[in-house]
DNA sequence: CTGAAAGCGCTAACAC
DNA sequence: GTGTTAGCGCTTTCAG
């Protein structure tokens, strides 16, 4: 591989004017200019970026940490980061967490070594002690879809995330709205905020409809199918089953959609179901489901233009962006029977 | 951050010790590497890899182009190589080229800007570009559920795909063997190997059952969600439309499901659908789909492994490996109707 | 068992 | 408008 050594002496120039004509960063005579270009086309010439991040101390790599990049509404904000770092011209080193603390620990260490610019911290674990390291190791960083959980809250981080309450309660409220009397939740962890803040909105919108929470009609799951289509047959075996569902992730409805349909009943007409996060295969499921939507992508697009900011400023306050959930009305949910 | 330097002073030492005592690579006396770990400790020491990497000429880093991290058959793929990276003590950085050969350009000459020991090729369009540019540059390649097309056959690339066209033999045989004799298929991009050869093994079947090709029965589809479902709308109307969908992914056969449904006709009462791929949410469809299953984690997994044989040894001769392919007998087909 | 010195490839003062 | 020099932080001969 040639160096700038290289180019600059078949051009006939010293290093340095090498280095600015590539960079742009003086005027050089035409003349001087061309003979460099002719230099490094000729050598088939490419900058070494790690020799140069190592003099800049800027890789222009960002850490992009995350539960699993297999779920899809992960995937997706995953998408949007990507999507963003190209156009910044940046690049992303990726690292799966698994709800597990010391493998985040253990990425976070060599993204560091690696000296990323910064590290997206994609609603890993419940687990804060990511921010204590991130900390004494002073890297920036943005927190996706979660926000530092108690004893963090002045730690002064940019945080983005979703309006998971509201989107609670949109969802309680429109089953409400159908005329549903018994509507069951099926919820995530309870130790992610993501998951707890969206059953804290169905409290709420059973509350202000006057209707009394039965507890036991909140089952807990994972977020992962099959935890719905267990917690959904259960719900269906209690001796007064609920006529609707409000499940956390859309993940987990299609569990429920599953459940539902072997157990012999019919969505929406027996049951009816709505969801969470408006998974690309939302739209596909017998029937459609209806569900609430995250803009995922952007919450991805929104970290990279935090983290971009911050990397240029690391002086002003911690921005807190809250992007909008929506309502989707499709085929999962109906008007309570006999009504 | 401290540097080498900085530990070496604290501990009364020289810098070359320092590092010897961080890579084990010299005997150094009890007493010393006491005082050197003491003095890394008291510092918060960490070690720029950056700078390592750049003397080492070795990031272990290793470049993932893939067309969609979001499609849930190679985030799978992705999650085998992530795994194995880490396992292996490398990282990722990601890249998706979104179907557009600029972009994987792009980011091919990024990635071995910085300097990336290897590139994983997941099925990345049609094009061969890619292999131009890098054998240029003389980057390690593994090539993973695609083969060089026609002009790169001997162009020496490790590659690890899996038997696309028995599984397309396997899911049509199957489907006829439950008596169907009008089987459709759904084939993806043509100009993909891995879409093409699941045709070419449907068509076989077909041939060896003594049933002539029907080319109204060959529609085909980009093996996203959507053209599944147009696609399966179209075959439903034909005047005598098939009784059996052979498609050659799960994320259009889920569209597929969807379109059979909403024209009123039950799957597989009416008509079987068997799908390509076995993504997590094919067991949580309505009905539970048959699919071919794919190791996709394995895909990643082998992927690394050949990387990373072939990056301590240059020069033996281009290893392929052919994963198989198993028939996932689910709920979504059934024997023809009045057998 | 330990240290000094050179250099990976690049950039940015600082000269002229 | 151009060249010289030092150095980013690390490793690795080579010397002792």
């Amino acid at each position: 591989m040639p160096t700038i050594r290289d180019v600059a002496e078949a051009a006939g120039v010293s290093p340095s004017t090498v280095s600015h004509v590539i960079n742009q960063t003086r005027h050089v005579s035409e003349d001087t200019r061309q003979r460099v270009m002719d230099a490094m086309a000729a050598l088939d010439y490419h900058p070494n970026r790690l020799a140069r991040s190592l003099r800049n101390r800027r890789t222009h790599t960002l850490g992009v940490l995350l539960p699993n990049s297999a779920n899809p509404f992960f995937a997706q904000v995953l998408l949007g980061i990507e999507a963003a770092c190209f156009d910044y011209g940046y690049n992303v080193i990726l690292g799966n967490a698994n709800d597990d603390p010391e493998r985040e620990l253990a990425y976070l260490d060599v993204l560091l070594s690696k000296q990323v610019d910064g590290v997206l911290l994609v609603s890993t674990g419940a687990y804060d002690e990511a921010l204590d390291f991130l900390a004494t190791r002073s890297a920036p960083v943005v927190m996706v879809d979660r926000s530092p959980g108690a004893g963090y809250e002045d730690l002064q981080i940019d945080t983005v995330f979703t309006d998971n309450e509201r989107g609670g309660m949109l969802a309680t409220r429109y089953l409400l709205r159908l005329g549903h009397r018994r509507v069951g939740c099926i919820s995530g962890p309870s130790r992610l905020t993501s998951s707890a803040d969206r059953v804290v909105g169905y409290r709420q919108a059973l509350t202000e409809a006057g209707i009394r929470v039965d507890e036991d009609l909140i089952v807990s799951g994972d977020f992962q199918h099959e935890s719905g289509y267990r917690a959904c047959r259960q719900l269906l075996e209690l001796p007064e089953p609920p006529t609707a569902l409000f499940v956390c992730n859309d993940l987990m409805a299609v569990g429920a959609l599953c459940a539902v349909h072997e157990v012999g009943l019919n969505v929406p007409a027996d049951v009816s179901v709505i969801g969470f996060d408006d998974i690309p295969l939302a739209s596909y499921t017998v029937p459609r489901l209806t569900t609430i939507a995250q803009p995922a992508r952007d919450l991805g697009r929104v970290a990279v233009d935090l983290m971009v900011q911050r990397l240029s400023d690391r002086e002003s306050p911690a921005r807190h962006e809250r992007l909008p959930v929506t309502l989707l009305e499709r085929d999962s949910c109906g008007p309570m029977r006999g009504e």
